[in-house]
DNA sequence: TGCACATATGAATAGCTCTTCAGGTGTTAT
DNA sequence: ATAACACCTGAAGAGCTATTCATATGTGCA
């Protein structure tokens, strides 16, 4: 197989995100890509800060699952969290992720 | 496990997005999640159009491997294509997910 | 018509991921 | 102290996914 345009595939290589960032960037769909964790997330864009209990019963899934989805989260800087006397409460990170979830809705009601 | 703010997590609940819809949205993200898949779009996003063989170039993939990720972001609409005599052009199929992808590059910049 | 090329498809396997279960940590209340 | 509560963590298994190999389809050219 050949490239019918080698210099646009070339400068477009260059200009590429790099197989790395590609990773990154992966990564960081790739959390947002699990049913549970999309709901916790929305359902975090909507209340602004719940704790796990909140979250577990809000998205009707085991405290574990959640806990263990939250961890994942936590751990790639998509949710902060605090605690308050033994809850902790979660919340989305910065105002990208909220963007992005706002975006990623739009795109679905127009889309179909 | 309580939730100790019944009333907010009831509203939560509410205005939520629904287990579909989160299903849906989840898969959405879940398609870009792949680190071939994410470098075929960014490279979408950069060159405008490309055919499987030039993306297989610039990305750095077998055809075959990148003909089947193509298959799922076509059926999942987030490229679309074009015939051209035997290549078959691709190219983001709308202003969202090109939005999508800048903005969640915006992100890993800014989060580090 | 026949061949070469670009892409698509099906099947199979290796690798990953989500959930569950069992148990552990930190906190409040009695 | 000890019990109850909210949450976390590690291990394990079922299920899913991405790549590869082999093969098929469709297009242009001689």
């Amino acid at each position: 197989m050949q490239e019918p345009d080698a210099a646009r595939v070339a400068a477009t290589r260059d200009r590429l995100v790099t197989p790395e960032e590609a990773t990154r960037l992966a990564e960081l769909f790739r959390l947002l890509g699990d049913p549970t964790r999309a709901r916790l997330l929305y359902a975090l864009l909507e209340a602004g800060e719940l704790c796990v209990c909140d979250l577990s019963d809000a998205v009707e899934v085991t405290d574990t699952a959640v806990s263990h989805a939250l961890r994942l989260l936590r751990t790639a800087g998509i949710v902060a969290s605090r605690r308050a006397g033994r809850m902790i409460y979660y919340r989305l990170a910065d105002a990208h992720v909220r963007m992005l979830l706002d975006l990623s809705r739009e795109h679905l009601k127009e889309t179909g």
